[in-house]
DNA sequence: TCACTCTATCGAATCGATTCGATGATCGTT
DNA sequence: AACGATCATCGAATCGATTCGATAGAGTGA
């Protein structure tokens, strides 16, 4: 074989007998070049193996490495285990990768949540997107920033050199409660997503709850809370169907006149395991208990019920993170974005049981 | 601000009055430079707020760009709401993520599997891991070959240059069927994975199996009828719990005589569907039929049944992949592996029933 | 035939770092 | 005091392409 060594730009060049500057045009689909030289250098080409201009290369010049960088704040078998981080990429990959720009996973690990300066520093990236909420003193956003990586965040971290892309969580909560309320619930309690990531569950005191550290845990919690008022939060280790299942076992497992009668879970996993708790515990919803979600994902093993939650657009906010990124490589600087969510009434809720 | 532009290693050097080349020296963290010059240049660096070299530039130098593609044969939402390739790109990162490699998602859509050439050519790639069992016939494969990107297989492609790493996909499935058999099972149906990603669902032809893209598709079918001899198989569109359903529907809703008594799912997820249908139909499991899967996946949704499944290491097998990367990217070629895989018994397969 | 306009091609600078052989300073030894 | 060894620092070449201003040659019109 041939393998002496790879061919370069040059070397096609010289085996065409044009200048490398020549050579680069054609790569480049330039019009300005004679068909009968272009011709050539494509043959020179094919006779080389050359498989095109090295992508370093060209980025160390022209200032863009085809790579976006994607802020996971756990390990990935967590982070994907929930649809909606999966959707939400689904739909950026989807705008960017006819761009010819990819997605680089950038995970977090049991520990720390968000990727090490190790893992950004030898990295190229033109831009960075942070796919779940993440927290608002990443280590990581500094080494961005000086960089000039440009960011856009979805629900969070916020800053004013980083795009955003949301929904209204405390609006759409809001909403749902007021379904809640109208169906007379009054006692109700919510399940909430971790409201930092090392690990706690349980009950959220006042302190916990002042320190938490994702914009769209807040926003949710408060919505629930201006329709009825100050609620119990439970929160939960990780956005994972056993979790809820494990916070609606303590929940739910006590006496009627004790027990909320709806509950409220800050996502669609978390409901699914509400409902098996309640399950477990041979309660019937929404007859002894109504449970409500958020996100309004396809969980195609919740059937037969069908779950009353808020539904966001998310493969659609991946788009539009997609969007945004695609106008920031521009250079030009997008709006932030808020989309809007509604409410969604299933077979999980219904009138609150008489006291 | 100060943002006329982006300090690099000479501005610094020039800043701290030493020469472009010692000031490299500082930022690999060589021993062979005094610790008033590295204060300097480190001081030089902070106040101009340098972020560290330019990984670009540094890529094109060291041929290293700190990129591995991962090549996922769908669209994200639907690769991905299987547990088995999450989990197999959590261990592919816990892995290299140390080293500060980065995976890259190449994703196909709709129609293609696999990325575009669009997609490829323009990105930095150290190697290349197939994270599902891709096709033999990938027009990347040629592209990646060119640019002599060294490339890690699960479960396939093969190739003398890429390295494979899988599990005995066949024996465990014949170690199971045995089970069956063991058990009086004589009439098994098989629900398959996709054969081609065209879409197609339904009884599978000896014309249509014979165009089995997918190693590990093919390898499981075999298994079964080691034990038993030829068994109908039932192709599914994608690996999905609805599809699983589906099939099952169809397999199971006839009269007693005609129905199998087990049905081997090439999937957890399948298997899952299946139970489903079977619990739709008013069948009992195991008592009416017998249902298995592949994989051990964790389905937290799934209990109280235990599927009976064949277990496969996946997050090691990620590990193995992340671990044969690092050889790659070393230089080195490290050997095939294929890792264990065990029968696990659970609830949802018995005795077959008196006929 | 001469000046002039296009246009295809070329040369050289540039992107931002790394690397290795060369150089000069410092120190110890005899 | 002179010489060699050691060590920190420096210069220059290099990685593989892109890009823009320069140039030569073909084509047009008078």
């Amino acid at each position: 074989m041939s393998d002496r060594t790879r061919p370069t730009l040059a070397t096609v060049a010289a085996r065409a007998e044009v200048a490398p500057s020549t050579a680069s045009l054609v790569f480049s689909g330039s019009e300005r070049v004679a068909p009968a030289t272009r011709d050539r250098v494509l043959a020179a080409a094919a006779e080389l193996g050359y498989a095109g201009p090295d992508p370093v290369a060209r980025s160390l010049r022209s200032r863009r490495s085809g790579v976006v960088g994607a802020v996971i704040g756990e390990r990935l078998t967590y982070a994907f285990s929930d649809p909606v981080a999966v959707q939400l990429l689904d739909g950026v990959t989807e705008v960017l990768s006819p761009l010819g720009v990819g997605l680089l996973l950038l995970p977090g690990d049991a520990d720390r949540h968000g990727p090490t300066l190790a893992q950004l520093a030898h990295v190229p990236l033109d831009a960075v997107v942070y796919a779940t909420c993440g927290p608002e003193d990443d280590p990581a956003l500094e080494h961005l920033r000086r960089r000039e990586v440009p960011i856009v965040a979805v629900d969070g971290p916020g800053g004013d050199d980083v795009v955003l892309v949301g929904v209204p969580d405390r609006r759409g909560t809001a909403e749902l409660t007021r379904h809640l309320a109208d169906l007379g619930h009054r006692r109700v309690a919510v399940v909430a997503l971790p409201l930092r990531l090392d690990g706690t569950r349980g009950p959220v005191t006042a302190e916990r709850r002042a320190r938490v550290h994702f914009r769209d845990v807040r926003e949710r919690a408060l919505g629930v809370e201006d329709v009825l008022g100050p609620v119990p939060l439970w929160e939960t280790a990780t956005n994972a169907v056993e979790e809820g299942a494990r916070a609606g076992r303590v929940l739910l497992d006590v006496s009627a006149a004790d027990r909320p009668t709806a509950v409220v879970a800050q996502s669609d996993i978390l409901a699914a395991g509400v409902l098996r708790a309640a399950e477990s515990l041979g309660l019937r919803v929404p007859e002894d208990v109504s449970v409500a979600g958020f996100d309004g994902v396809d969980l195609p093993w919740l059937p037969p019920v069908r779950l009353t939650t808020v539904v966001q657009p998310t493969t659609e906010k991946g788009r539009v993170v997609g969007r945004a990124v695609t106008e920031l490589l521009a250079g030009r600087r997008p709006a932030d974005a808020v989309l809007d969510v509604h409410l969604s009434v299933g077979t999980t809720t219904g009138p609150a049981p008489r006291a």
